[in-house]
DNA sequence: TCCTCTATCTAAATAATTTTCATTTTTCGT
DNA sequence: ACGAAAAATGAAAATTATTTAGATAGAGGA
């Protein structure tokens, strides 16, 4: 667990003291990186052997350490408070996206649910027959994904993103099939929908989406993606990079549940590949 | 420029001892980043005044400073060498896929040709038509997200994942359009039959795809995406991340080409959206 | 060969951090 | 509300880490 993460759950039982140095690492880390002990008690008005037992309460075995898993975690955690560069220089732009999406990874993971990822790659690899659904330019990117990633691990799906189609498969769907669908806003009503006919059939449907949101309530397991967005219209959602990720996830979990079978599966992907056009094995599966 | 870059560059200028320094950073930074001055010292068999210099040398004010950069840089960057867990724990799954993947947004990030991709920007914002060509899983969501990224700032752009039509269009294409490709690979030779109609009929051609590839040699343009992949077969390629934060910074450059127009265009998509389904206007644009 | 410049070291000085211990504050039972 | 025990905190001392200053050795050129 990452140094930040450790102060936000302790933060009840800090003390006075604690609480300020806290205050100062939460609300200013730059300072507070480059601070010596004796700048950063006296910023936090206390005094310097404060700040070491502080240290150790977060299992650092000394400032050193401290500052060390501070800057570890801050580089890619907190540049998140900071505003995006106004500049339309390339470096500045490519440095922007980067970091936002470097640090959407962060926080995602930070708040990853271990268990529920693990319960839904259970499900998709059980499911007779899956149906994975988006629309919208992000979500009908991460339905693709999924047939992408998961019809290689020879599991059967078909992903849709036409709402007539969702509508029609959702009512063709039996019980020992499921529907998994993503919604970046978690409004689309038109999901809920299609969820809610998948329900009907019996089928067990699946959310990637904001938690609490109307999507996420029509589904019968969650997945949660809740992440600030940045406001500058020209600049969409660092979230489709953790929605990616969640796929990769899921698909590598639900490999992992049977992996003679996907095993054997991609070894026929990739020795057509290999015969169809790229003598030299180096072909990644799927260009 | 991050200080493992600015190590790597100055590494024929420094003298034996700073050698024998930089070799112990670039090859343990586990220690380095948690050895005092004195250890380093020893461990280098110099003294730690040399350390000092060293530091110095590289524009830190003084070895805690030194230890901040790299602390910073190294969290991110040097993960790479750390062969990926075999574990298929939930947890450790995740954190495997999030860790590479945010490596290969650091390593492209540190490669960036902004020069390059700013070129390639004006060229898109400028073109009279766009084609997006791409195939297999990974390249064929590149091509239809230069779609849903492009359509928005009201430039003229069809994508296109199968090879005959990608052919009819490139046939089709006329001096004042552009084509713009993409493969993980770069030896998708569909893909190079295709830039090169496209370039017969006059029409400027970009790839995005391994420097030095047969699709980088097809292409009048070429942004070079080279990285190491993993060697987990059911993990394939944090280059996707790379490839998408590509797409947005070329869209974004695009944008602040013309922004008068890409506000107009997107100021009309989100009318659309709000009016059909998300009255208090928190969508996002497409979901 | 000798000089000069650079790289490097040792030792001293300084600065930073931690430990120890005394004091204050808080908590909790009566 | 009171007092004892526990916890929190700070001052000063001790320790440790880092930097500076000055000295020395070695490389390269006249």
């Amino acid at each position: 667990m990452d140094i930040l993460a450790r102060i936000q759950n302790e933060q009840g039982q800090f003390s006075q003291s604690e609480k300020r140095i806290a205050d100062i690492l939460l609300n200013d880390f730059d300072f507070a990186v480059n601070a010596s002990i004796v700048e950063l008690a006296e910023r936090a008005e206390v005094s310097p052997p404060t700040v070491t037992r502080f240290c150790r309460r977060l299992n650092c075995q000394n400032y050193a350490d401290f500052k060390v898993q501070l800057a570890k975690t801050m580089f890619v955690g907190a540049r998140y408070l900071n505003p995006g560069t106004k500049s339309t220089e390339p470096a500045d732009v490519a440095e922007d996206i980067i970091t936002k999406a470097q640090n959407a990874l962060f926080l995602f993971h930070r708040a990853f649910d271990a268990a529920a990822a693990q319960s839904v790659a259970d499900i998709l690899s059980k499911s007779a027959m899956i149906y994975a659904f988006g629309s919208g330019g992000n979500s009908s990117m991460i339905a693709h994904e999924f047939q992408n990633r998961l019809f290689r691990l020879g599991l059967r799906i078909s992903s849709s993103t036409d709402h007539h189609m969702q509508m029609m498969q959702a009512a063709a769907a039996r019980p020992e099939d499921s529907v998994i669908g993503s919604s970046f806003s978690g409004r689309n009503m038109e999901l809920v929908r299609a969820f809610t006919m998948a329900r009907e059939a019996g089928a067990t449907t699946i959310a990637l989406t904001q938690a609490d949101s109307p999507v996420a309530k029509a589904a019968d397991h969650v997945l949660a993606i809740d992440l600030p967005e940045g406001n500058n219209i020209f600049r969409p959602t660092s979230t489709r990079f953790v929605y990616l990720a969640l796929v990769d996830i899921l698909a590598n979990l639900a490999a992992y549940q049977n992996r003679a079978q996907s095993t054997v599966t991609l070894r026929h992907i990739k020795h057509q590949l290999v015969a169809y056009r790229d003598e030299d094995d180096k072909q990644l599966l799927g260009d």
